[in-house]
DNA sequence: AAGTGGTCTAGACCACGTA
DNA sequence: ACGTGGTCTAGACCACTTG
């Protein structure tokens, strides 16, 4: 294989495999926690060196789409592990630890996109979306109120009792819902965070008094290709917690 | 060079290199904006290949702490440059544009460091610091107060003429300052964000009234091997603007 | 023992920047 | 023309996991 790669073009090789796996990947070829093929086998189905494959694979990693494994194999990062099912949670106590929330769902409507969430989603604004509300409690006590807007095609049959058997039954949040049921893949999000106050709706909901200061965090979170595929707004009470980002 | 690497260790090869690399910069051997040798040049000195020497710089690049110009070599990063002086400041207007301050100073002290700052800068509680004041202004309106603290064993001879003199005749921050002046490199940061409202110091410097919601970023500057040397506390009116913070 | 990812080498050639 | 970083290869050996 001296000259000629097998897909010409005038990417890098490995970029071009990185974009063959990611193909691989958004298809469904392989899925969530299984092993893709290896990395001699990878170079033999593309016909490039196994090195170049590693490269491509490297970068996939960095971007959190695959996670290897050394002596076992390459696998397709998925948010229902145990330790990556909370990746998206950037709030910690005070003391800096971590801490696992349960969720109570207080809403399941249906509704169309503003031109906010439109421009957001990528979408048409009036675009039917399914719009969900919920508290989430740390240590028994709210500190979060979430609004959360997908768009409806998305969620073809999802039902208010399907999302609280899989939050409530099998401990999965909403991102492994939206993995195993509807095979739509988180992989990054945009965050923009502001300061706000307790109105009317949010204080009852957090239990705090109308005016006590909230972050209000609006997220948009991507699928592959940086497809956006979720909007929402947080309400957050850091009394007691905070938001932690570190800058590189 | 069969077997037996330079510095025998139980470390990978490449993983001792980026500590030689790291040393050279932490030295004072390299300066910020310089180049340093080439890829083949380091490969000579270390006596392994040009492949484990890219390795090792890939991941110092990827640490922010060098930055490659093909064609030209790999430089020290340097927070001097148009480009990369602002690295560290996440706000953003409503419309998603980056905007740079003006700052204007509105204190210089001595003091000494309580437990919290003590604790962040892993120093003595008592240990001397200077504390620095100001107030950054986007668009000719007051946005961010900062209350910023240093060991002032770290800024020898420093003054409050000097500060004002670097950042508005030289248009520099004060990274910048840190690093021209006191060979203080800053390569990353942790962020708490919190919310909180304007009291009585904060809501005349920002021009809002008591009771506007804010938020309160505490952050921590690290230089080379994760130490810290800067602690600073924000007040942002978000009215504005948004801090942008990109999950992967 | 066999298969996987992880490290390392040596050498080729390309793309870019400078002189 | 030359030196730099950027890509790619082929092959060796190591470290870890599983049968």
């Amino acid at each position: 294989m001296k000259k000629e790669p097998a897909t010409p073009s005038f990417l890098p090789l490995y970029e071009q495999i990185k974009l063959l796996i990611t193909r691989g990947l958004s298809e469904g070829e392989w899925r969530p926690g299984e092993a893709i093929p290896s990395e001699m086998e990878l170079a033999r189905r593309y016909q490039v060196s196994q090195g170049t494959v590693r490269k491509a694979i490297d970068e996939l990693v960095m971007d959190n789409m695959l996670v290897r494994r050394q002596g076992k194999g390459t696998f397709v990062a998925t948010l229902t592990d145990e330790g990556t099912n909370y990746r998206f949670l950037n709030l910690l106590t005070l003391d800096g630890e971590k801490e696992y929330p349960s969720s109570e769902f207080i809403g399941f409507e249906r509704g169309k996109a503003d031109a906010q969430v439109a421009k957001r989603l990528d979408i048409r604004p009036g675009s039917a979306l399914v719009i969900l509300r919920r508290v989430l409690d740390f240590s028994g006590k709210p500190v979060v109120y979430d609004d959360i807007r997908l768009p409806a095609a998305q969620l073809k049959g999802i039902t208010s009792a399907m999302i609280e058997d899989h939050v409530n039954a099998h401990k999965g949040t909403l991102y492994s819902l939206y993995e195993t049921r509807y095979q739509i893949r988180i992989i990054s999000a945009q965050e923009r965070i502001r300061a706000t106050v307790a109105d009317e709706v949010s204080a009852p909901l957090l239990n705090v008094a109308i005016g006590t200061p909230l972050l209000c965090i609006e997220r948009v979170a991507f699928s592959y290709n940086k497809q956006p595929v979720e909007w929402r707004k947080s309400y957050i009470n850091t009394e007691n917690y905070y938001y932690f980002d570190e800058l590189n």
